[in-house]
DNA sequence: TGTGGACCCTGTAGCCGCTAAAGGGTCAAT
DNA sequence: ATTGACCCTTTAGCGGCTACAGGGTCCACA
């Protein structure tokens, strides 16, 4: 027996539309299809499209998950190979937290700042006008 | 004096291209135009822009700006509405936060599980694969 | 006077990863 | 026969730029 997109859409949780675009993309293959032009799935897709989802919930790239595909087709291929696609998303969201961590002190910061009253006195506009003090206050 | 748009990049930081983009958008006025059809800029410009740096470089979004001079503009209005959208992006960047060090931990995990070896045994495949064990591996 | 190179202009297409909508066709149940 | 849930393709849009292509302008130096 074969799915078909929107049943396959409902076990994986990837939807439908995404399927498509995911085919169109050549992340996964195109299926073979019913006399009525639907797509059939086998459970190869369903695979495939199960390690998709894995892979996308845990923020790696489309072009991360071809390689990952490509590296688990060859099981003699050293492991290391996989470690290091993962070890490289790592040190990615590694950079960003790090990078949003700081951002959000810059922010607090400015709203801490802030102490009420009126636009004209705001300090949140102060510190994000330029130094030389024209800001865009009307003032 | 008016700025060329190449100085006023230089000033604020923000590429000739996207100074460029920001006025197809209405984030910024279109200027004066010299003979030569040049953008010419007075400082009111550079006020702007800077501003929208700043504001980019802690993360608002073009939406959050474009409410921002709003609200700037109006010198009487109540202040709280400023600090409003400012804290709407720090909850925003909070929930990002959070998201991203969940994310962190669940793919730490993965590649502790790592012992080297073959594709073949991988245990990051493993954990991407789906639950019934019929993952990717040719195996 | 001419020529080279740095700058400027417009318009269009591409990036990522989808999402939505228009305008149809198919299929099973009633 | 009709309803309504599903499926199909194609196209356009999101945010926030970036990168061309194919020209025009301006200024300094020979």
């Amino acid at each position: 027996m074969s799915l078909k997109i929107g049943e396959l859409a409902r076990q994986t949780g990837v939807k439908v539309e995404t399927i498509r675009w995911y085919e169109k993309v050549g992340l996964i293959a195109a299926p073979a299809r019913t006399e009525g032009n639907y797509r059939a799935y086998d459970t190869t897709a369903l695979s495939r499209l199960s390690f998709i989802k894995r892979a996308r919930d845990l923020g790696f790239s489309l072009d991360q998950i071809r390689a990952l595909m490509t590296l688990a087709g060859d099981e003699n291929r050293d492991c290391a190979s996989v470690d290091a696609v993962a070890r490289e998303h790592l040190a990615d969201i590694d950079r960003k937290l790090a990078d949003l961590a700081s951002l959000r002190g810059h922010l607090a910061t400015l709203i801490e700042s802030c102490s009420g009253g009126v636009v004209g006195d705001c300090r949140i506009l102060d510190a994000l006008g330029p130094s030389d003090g024209a800001g865009l206050k009307s003032t």
